[in-house]
DNA sequence: GGTGCGATTGCA
DNA sequence: GCAATCGCACCA
């Protein structure tokens, strides 16, 4: 069995592990056991409680409590009433951040996942899964090898334009070049 | 207790 | 371009 990145990969500040995930895998182990993979090709930091972008701008609310926690365990929300998105709480207990995934390429087949919803949808990952822990028996990441060198796009976050200044940081991180990233065709 | 809307997607 | 669809945040 492949390495599991430990409980402290996620205790820095959520910019910092939205970096270091890309080139990641996620992992999900369903109930019949079979494992799905996917190696992570986009996803957002949410730094914080002043990040008005961010679901725990106005304080701890019983929707973003996980948020709150000490980084290592999901967060997902129902977004739009449709679809979920799955994010990984990073930092220590009490400070609310988080990285969002928004999108995923399989290393083993090639299939993508672009987008929070879709790629929720792919890993079958629903509102269950909020609260639970991202070093687990059904949900995980691995190493990966994303090449040191291989290009990192930084823009704009997706969908928050009501943010302010916070909406114009450049906390979305991209591998340059993916085919599965997602969000509108203008990339900011 | 009522209301407005979103960290999106798919289809016209 | 816009409807789908519902939990939650906010106001009364």
């Amino acid at each position: 069995m492949k390495r599991r990145l430990p409980r402290e990969f996620f205790a820095r500040d959520a910019a910092a592990v939205a970096r270091d995930l890309l080139g990641r895998v996620l992992c999900r182990r369903l109930p019949d056991r079979r494992v799905l993979r996917g190696r992570l090709v986009e996803v957002e930091a949410y730094v914080g409680p002043e990040d008005r972008a961010s679901h725990a701008w106005r304080g701890r609310t019983p929707r973003n409590v996980a948020m709150f926690e000490a980084g290592g365990i999901a967060y997902v929300f129902r977004v739009y009433g449709i679809h979920f998105c799955l994010n990984a709480v990073t930092g220590r207990q009490g400070f609310p951040a988080a990285v969002l995934l928004r999108a995923a390429e399989s290393p083993i087949d090639g299939v993508s996942a672009s987008g929070p919803g879709r790629l929720c949808r792919a890993f079958s990952v629903d509102a269950s899964f909020d609260g639970a822990s991202f070093v687990g028996p059904d949900l995980w990441l691995e190493p990966g090898d994303l090449a040191p060198d291989r290009a990192v796009q930084r823009t704009a976050r997706i969908g928050v334009d009501y943010a302010g200044a916070w909406a114009r940081r450049r906390l979305r991180f991209v591998v340059a070049g993916s085919p599965d990233a997602s969000g509108p065709r203008r990339l900011r």
